[in-house]
DNA sequence: TAATTTTGATACATAGCTGTATCATAAGAG
DNA sequence: CTCTTATGATACAGCTATGTATCAAAATTA
């Protein structure tokens, strides 16, 4: 009767479903934070009980989205710590990764600072969050930053970037690389 | 019949009402984006009818508090260009000034910017911003700011020093001076 | 104090979203 | 090709928010 738990092949038609209503709902929920089931449902081009049969609730779809947008951005950021010659290459190379996975980025940041919404985005989102104070520690320890500035500042500092670079980006005013290298320099030098 | 259209005096109950209604929307709001009504004239301390009385619609009482915000934003910054010495001393009086300001600043920010929300609201908010632009480009011109960031860049880097600023004084440790100063700073400086 | 006006409580209609259930159909698996 | 399984459409119940209307009680005004 129960179909297999732990399934060992997935019909290929669940795995499509998946897919198309983890992104039609990363990108709905970040255009409109209050989209409905159907909304969402809708722009992945799949039926509203199709989605209610693949996420229970509304709070589990959440939170699914914002481990995947998680795993992306694990998988993005990966080779970083191998890569990197200097601690500002690796500001430079951590900017470059993630630049391109802006709405996964948003996702998180918009989902994950909020306290009305699961617990467990909050739990995503610190995570990710992490990788960046330690990169910014090191850099203190390196004497590439000021000891006095307070993490939470340089990492708000960061993320001022990292949303600066997106707009411009999109824009079409800049490439990842050049908008990289701009938020590595305003970053460490200031505007002046 | 009809009440008076341009009132003259206004009952003070009703000037009372619509204060507690503008700040508890304001707080309400900010703390939970997605707050009925109910939510916001319970905590304003009025009965829910009498909160459809002053504003007609919950499109309106957003748009209403953007107003007020300005407002408040407006009259806090009023006196900088006579009292400023220089162009930073300039970004340091802003500063200072828009901090205590901060959940004000806050609702621009968050419902000024999207587009699910009333297009008064991003007027406001872009009247506010606009402000911050001239203040950039002046520092352009005195040779403060190096010309080839893009204002956009520029006005988001100043948002999330103040964003920063506030946590820290939020947690109390910093003053609202200190953490002016630190911005100015680490704004013009950078965080080498 | 007396007249006026706002207020809170309450009830009501409407509308939308959530979550569940059913069933014929279409797609994938073997 | 046959069997199995996911799918979309649809209907349904429960709930909540919106917006309107009413009325006795309380506050303001003059």
């Amino acid at each position: 009767m129960s179909p297999v738990e732990s399934s060992p092949k997935t019909d290929a038609r669940i795995e499509r479903s998946r897919r198309a209503i983890l992104e039609a709902a990363r990108v709905q929920l970040l255009y409109n934070p209050d989209a409905s089931l159907s909304d969402i449902a809708q722009r992945a081009g799949v039926g509203r009980a199709t989605l209610y049969r693949l996420y229970e609730t509304r709070e589990v779809l959440l939170i699914e989205v914002g481990r995947d947008c998680l795993e992306a951005f694990d998988h993005a950021t990966s080779d970083i710590e191998s890569k990197a010659r200097s601690i500002r290459h690796a500001f430079q190379l951590l900017f470059e990764a993630i630049l391109p996975l802006q709405e996964e980025y948003q996702f998180l940041n918009r989902f994950g600072d909020t306290e009305d919404y699961p617990a467990e985005l909050r739990t995503i989102y610190l995570r990710q969050q992490r990788e960046m104070v330690e990169l910014i520690e090191e850099a203190k320890r390196a004497g590439k930053i000021k000891k006095q500035h307070p993490n939470e500042w340089l990492t708000l500092l960061v993320d001022a970037q990292l949303y600066a670079a997106q707009s411009l980006i999109n824009r079409e005013e800049m490439t990842v690389k050049q908008a990289a290298e701009t938020a590595c320099k305003v970053l460490f030098d200031g505007i002046k």
